[in-house]
DNA sequence: CTGTTAGCGCATTCAC
DNA sequence: GTGAATGCGCTAACAG
């Protein structure tokens, strides 16, 4: 249409150089007169480039927060069928500094095109940030933006919303002036959990902007010695009778949830984050009565297939992507788990 | 690899006949040893079949459920671009009973592969999927479920639960024994508006499991005659002075709230249905509390994507396809929408 | 700087 | 019944 051959169009298409101005330009008016947009998939499977993208994640266990943001990671990399991507995915271990530590020092003498990040250990991610920067290997997070590093872009639900949500839920579900008790455990030697923390902060702030009656507990709480929380809780609930709901800003819910079904305590209510499949139960079951979800699957995906069209056309990426917080009950869990297993397969 | 020519493959692929039993089983042998999956994008590319696909819906009004699921239609057909199908839209008045015989009548006289239908007036949606299963032409349905046809397939949200849920979130946010205003306007000469009806059964049947208190009234609202509308507003809130809340269980929730607002009343509860514009405002506002959403752009989008695969590879369908009630509210709106536009356009 | 050509996975056409 | 040839939109390698 412009005149000229496919080979030049192509040059143009991809920046390649080599391309007179007037030809360019030619080509240009064309391309907007007729609103070219390249396909994918079809360019997928011409196209002899191979892409390397790193992921690094804290470990996957089944029917939890990491395992899902891979499903959507995968479910992207189905889509694109036709374009070759290796992934080499390397996770840690989230409550192990050492092992985060040794898993980015490998990361980082690979050679690759870009790099997944599910951050945990604050400072470790900057440091890696640094070094891929330095290597210009672009990178995204999926879950949390860390602050202090330039990533083409994170996808995460808002944090701090979040926690406004969740004293708005649990102060619409308890008696005016009953206690509520928050969960907020932090990792030890662990500057991040960045999230539970901006979370705690909507909650509170929240709080404070509604004049909000209920008094504040702080649950004692230890992810390092589970053997421990029986008693911990047990003493806590005994102490404090005042206590109508419970929030919890990480995603053990269920732990409550099972310690109030364990003795029998059924006058808390319990509001809880992330759609793990122990969660899911005790909603189900009628112990947790809001869960708010992040769409994890949807966060993974939508990483990997930003990254994916950026690495292809270059196009420019929005660097701040918040997924939606999803509120589920007992009455729309079922329909919402069920469509993301078919949907997502 | 089975020795055979990409004919003879071809042939077996689309069960096109003229294959040898040996030829066959040779191929299929190793196609599921290599587990072959067609792939859609390029198959379409190459393929010279056209589809026409008809598609009948009450009119769209911008930022409606109608234009909604009009916009996920489309971004189905966005993403198989590959693959050249003619959709020919007709929509129809939904407070016109005649309008929507016209329609049907014209839909009837048109050849088609396939037709999706956004049902409202029941008499007449029975008459056309009779016809159409005449003409041997297949046909879904988007919104609801019309018993008595046989669908391909149906892609809705579930209004008896929603319905339940409509009433557990109400009774969340209002005082034990204040009463619930419900709203559920009937058209005239319409037997359907079946959704409203088995939201409303939803509503009641949980409100007596629940062993609630709240009484019950129902509020007048005229959909044909809305000039009236705020004249019997008026004397209903004036007459029910216990009334605590209010359900509106069609998509109309602005009214209420723009009379709620408007007469400085800011102690009745609003729990509304369906993510349209003005109730999106009302929300944000604040003066509805709980909007529920049926996700009318992921039922479009999921009734082409279904259609069209199925067309092309004759693959079984689930026919029964309840989406996910999602519950928002004035925190979590604003992600809801902006992803929404992000990922759709 | 430019045009030509082969080939990606697939469906179709036609001659054997 | 079968295989060879052509073309879909696109990229890449190469010859000028």
């Amino acid at each position: 249409m412009a005149g000229v051959s496919t080979g030049t169009v192509d040059r143009i298409l991809h920046n390649r150089g080599n391309v007179s101005p007037s030809a360019r330009e030619a080509v240009e008016k064309v391309l907007d007169r007729v609103k070219y947009r390249p396909n994918v998939h079809i360019s997928g499977m011409s196209l002899k480039r191979k892409y390397r993208i790193l992921i690094t994640t804290p470990q996957q266990s089944h029917g939890e927060y990491w395992e899902t943001i891979h499903n959507g990671i995968k479910r992207a990399l189905n889509e694109y069928e036709n374009i070759d991507v290796e992934c080499l995915i390397h996770t840690y271990n989230q409550y192990d500094i050492y092992s985060c530590r040794d898993t980015f020092k490998y990361i980082l003498s690979i050679e690759a095109d870009a790099c997944i990040i599910g951050p945990t250990f604050k400072e470790e991610t900057i440091h890696l940030a640094q070094e891929l920067d330095k290597k210009n290997i672009p990178y995204i997070y999926v879950d949390s933006m860390v602050e202090g590093t330039s990533p083409l872009a994170f996808f995460s639900s808002d944090p701090y919303i979040c926690g406004q949500l969740m004293c708005k839920l649990i102060s619409y579900i308890i008696p005016e002036n009953s206690g509520i008790g928050i969960l907020q455990a932090v990792r030890i030697g662990d500057e991040s959990a960045n999230n539970t923390i901006l979370r705690k902060k909507g909650f509170l702030d929240y709080h404070k902007k509604e004049k909000l009656h209920n008094k504040i507990y702080r649950i004692p709480f230890s992810v390092m010695e589970p053997q421990k929380n029986e008693q911990l809780l047990s003493e806590f609930f005994n102490l404090n009778s005042s206590i109508g709901g419970v929030v919890v800003l990480n995603s053990r819910g269920s732990v409550i949830a099972n310690f109030l079904s364990d003795n029998k305590i059924d006058n808390i209510k319990l509001v809880c984050i992330d759609v793990t499949k122990q969660n899911v139960e005790a909603l189900e079951l009628g112990y947790i009565d809001f869960l708010v979800g992040q769409e994890p699957e949807h966060q993974g995906y939508l990483a990997m297939k930003t990254l994916i069209e950026h690495l292809i056309y270059r196009n420019p990426i929005k660097v701040e992507n918040y997924v939606p917080l999803d509120i589920l009950t007992k009455e729309t869990i079922g329909y919402y788990k069920e469509f993301k297993e078919v949907e997502y397969i």
